[in-house]
DNA sequence: ATCTAATGTTTTGCAAGCTAATCATAAAAC
DNA sequence: GTTTTATGATTAGCTTGCAAAACATTAGAT
């Protein structure tokens, strides 16, 4: 019988929400959350995407994407306009807002990265980039062809 | 400026949300959700827990472990008592279907944990554990002293 | 030009996590 | 013995993720 506790699966997932309660805390003086901060971060590498692209770009959903867009934009982080070429698509755009709160997210952030490096030597945060990229491929390659099925 | 998309807290976030989806896939047939089988895991190893036991090994809080109990009772996996000695206690207890099915999500965890490890050898392994060890101690570091302020 | 396809957004409804507040019971103080 | 305090369970309300379905608009077929 399989030890749960020491899966990756098992320990990933506690690990994540570790670090969502981290940027919880570390994110709430600035007024987002953990899961809004993320399209920001798409913002800021390109401003002006439509809704299909930030689902893209950050592999969820297209109503958590809607859902938090609108949380940015009554938070005053981002405003939507309508593209006038294409009237499907709802075009966001940082706010300035949006930002200038990078810099603050960027401290806040940093932070965190800086303690779970605590007691890593250098050679180790580059195992464990590659290490996270091998189970990234990993775990897309069935998302990608579509066999999904286990 | 940090580079966030190669932050650890970025990746793992990823990595976790991929992790979710693949677990309510394999447990869909079993009847199970992602959450609720880190319950099951517990009162595997330990049966006729109380919540707040639950919330303790689990290192969630009261009322999502409240929640996902009640669940587990709609599906049949559990059934709970009052303690009799102490009218406060809520005890969990699995039922025969709750004993049974941890052969089917020990098949299909195991499934999971195989694709996961697709790539690498025994060694990144080991490495990778010892990565996930370290990266917990220092999340939980300022979780225990209480001084969650970063 | 019209009808159908496809594409992008939104709504609805669920599960999983949280905080804060409330209720029930037990333990402690007095 | 009564009151206060502490503990455990629950409720209410939020963010974040999903799937499925509905809606709006564009593109394509005829």
């Amino acid at each position: 019988m399989i030890d749960f506790e020491k899966s990756v699966t098992y320990v990933l997932t506690q690990l994540a929400i570790g670090y969502r309660t981290y940027l919880e805390k570390a994110l709430g003086e600035i007024g987002l959350h953990s899961g809004q901060v993320f399209v920001m971060i798409s913002l800021w590498k390109t401003d002006g995407q439509s809704q299909i692209d930030l689902v893209k770009n950050l592999d969820l959903t297209a109503p958590t994407v809607n859902i938090m867009i609108k949380s940015l934009m009554n938070g005053g982080f981002v405003e939507c306009r309508k593209c006038p070429s294409d009237g499907r698509l709802m075009r966001v755009f940082l706010t300035d807002k949006g930002i200038e709160c990078q810099t603050s997210v960027a401290e806040q952030w940093t932070k965190i990265e800086a303690q779970s490096y605590l007691n890593l030597t250098e050679t180790e945060k580059l195992v464990l980039a590659q290490l996270f990229g091998k189970l990234r491929e990993n775990l897309s390659l069935n998302i990608k062809t579509g066999s999904t099925k286990l």
